[in-house]
RNA sequence: GGCCCCUUCGUCUAGUGGUCCAGGACGUCGCCCUCUCACGGCGAAAACACGGGUUCGAGUCCCGUAGGGGUCACCA
């Protein structure tokens, strides 16, 4: 029995390691954000490798968008981005060294034996391991294609000690001989990652739980080879609101989509990543310096966690209400199409909209009123409150406005109470109406922050447009 | 099915044998604030999967059961 822990204090080198074969995930930008946390906290490097070998599958723009994706959430890395097609000489090498070593041989099996085999497994109703009969045999035939297969331990079992998912033992007569060249030359990933992470310095290999077995296998080319092991963490996945793995239908979008479709803010989406699995006592809301100081790998939890959308929207309300003014008015103006010399306006309303917004979309729907044009169109549900009362009420609100000489929330408000007062009727009876005529909505932002944000002049006019009840 | 892993409120989690008749957050419900909607404040309901052990004592350790997940390619 033998043990992949390792005792000496290397340097810490992590890496995030994603297919090129669609965008940045939510789930990988989770496990991109702790290796990035991890090397951050022990000073240590963030490498990026593009696991590029399936040519067939792996795009530029499926590469752009996970380089955007990260670069949205601030996971820097350091050095260039590595691809791993470009080292395919290199994994080529370390096969034919194996095979040199006797640690690996040359299998001419054809798929047809293969699925020979498989087939007689699976009538048998044992579970299927490759048995090549080339393990042992050397005399090689000329000319037929072969693939190189790991001759991996056969007795005895091996023990990884996981981060976060502690002791698993796996007995190696599970593991089979698997193939680390193709018959045309070209690595498995198998083989390419264990390569790749060693001429990269790698110490600690933190990925999705999806790998633990794959680990074994790795660790069986990592000692045939004599190289030093790295330290794994296998973080369990993220799961669906209903339990199920996360797909398409409830979050696993892109992380452009929640920047673009759903609103969010990088920091939010961060904040909530790294809460999901991972914890800090009854901490909820960490920022980047604080979560680099505090991260660990002793506080991953074990089972998979549950995506939760409704969290996620509160944590961005909550940084909302934290960001920049103007930052907000520039990630929201886009959406509703507004021009440069319209952002003042927008920036200016902010403190008001950003209080009841929880993504970039409520903030630019909540602004929409601001920069309409008269006549508004009234909800059907603010078209039923301009009644006989409420339009003689906003002729009184639109003769004391008309008058003001000074035009702020303050001066507004006075002018408004007291036209309530003298009506006899309580402000919300007429500030429900006003809201009305001069957003078009029953909701909106403080009815004397709308008058000073709209200004008097167009105040008045969108007042004056409901003052009489049109004729059809 | 084989192998591996997991199991605290609906959800994310705190909890590393006694301080837990289990704490926080989101969500839900109620109240307050109030010109609407939010924000904010206060409060409520809500969990240790089940069964055996070990121990003076178990959410915490062990075993089993059930449920869930992962993985079993010349894909990554």
């Amino acid at each position: 029995m033998n043990s992949a822990s390792s005792s000496s204090p290397r340097p810490v080198v992590t890496r995030f390691a994603p297919s090129p074969t669609g965008f940045l995930h939510i789930g990988g930008a989770r496990t991109a954000l702790f290796n990035w946390l991890f090397a951050r906290h022990h000073g240590g490097k963030f490498l990026l490798r593009i696991e590029d070998t399936d040519k067939a599958r792996s795009t530029t723009e499926a590469i752009d968008a996970i380089l955007d994706g990260m670069r949205w959430l601030g996971l820097d890395w350091d050095g260039h981005e590595y691809y791993q097609s470009q080292f395919w000489a290199r994994h080529a090498e370390v096969a034919h060294r194996l095979l040199e070593r006797g640690a690996a041989y040359r299998c001419y099996m054809t798929q047809e034996e293969l699925a020979a085999q498989r087939e007689l497994a699976a009538k048998e109703r044992r579970p299927f391991r490759i048995v090549s009969p080339w393990r042992e045999a050397g005399a090689a035939p000329d000319g037929k294609p072969f693939v190189i297969r790991l001759k991996a331990p056969s007795e005895g079992e091996t023990v990884i000690d996981d981060q976060v998912q502690g002791q698993v033992t796996v007995q190696n007569a599970e593991i089979d001989d698997f193939v680390l060249l193709r018959s045309d030359g070209s690595p498995t990933y198998m083989l390419a990652v264990v390569v790749d992470d060693h001429d990269m310095g790698i110490t600690h290999v933190i990925r999705g739980d999806d790998h633990l077995n794959n680990a074994f296998r790795q660790l069986a080319i990592i000692r045939a080879m004599g190289w030093p092991e790295p330290i794994y963490a296998h973080v369990p996945l993220i799961h669906g609101a209903d339990g199920a793995k996360l797909s398409k239908r409830h979050g696993a979008l892109g992380v452009d989509a929640y920047r673009d479709e759903l609103g969010l803010l990088p920091e939010a989406v961060s904040n909530y990543l790294l809460r999901l699995g991972w914890g800090h006592g009854d901490d909820e809301i960490i920022s980047r310096d604080q979560a680099t100081e505090w991260f660990d790998l002793a506080h991953v939890g074990k089972s998979p966690s549950r995506f939760d959308f409704k969290k996620l929207e509160n944590l961005n309300g909550h940084y909302i209400r934290e960001a920049e003014d103007a930052r907000l008015a520039e990630l929201a103006a886009p959406r509703i199409g507004l021009s440069s010399d319209e952002l003042p306006l927008l920036v200016r309303a902010m403190p008001e909209l950003k209080a009841r917004a929880h993504s970039l979309d409520d903030l630019a729907d909540g602004a929409r009123f601001l920069f309409a044009q008269r006549p508004l169109d009234l909800d059907s549900a603010a078209g039923e409150l301009l009644t006989g009362e409420a339009r003689a009420l906003l002729s009184a609100a639109h003769h004391a406005l008309g008058a003001l000489a000074e035009w702020d929330s303050p001066s507004v408000e006075a002018a408004i109470r007291a036209v309530a007062e003298t009506g006899g009727v309580k402000l919300g009876k007429l500030a429900q109406p006003l809201r009305v005529a001069l957003t078009g909505r029953t909701t909106s932002p403080g009815i004397f922050d709308v008058l000073a944000l709209l200004g008097q002049e167009e105040s008045l006019a969108r007042i004056a447009d409901q003052m009489v009840e049109p004729n059809e």
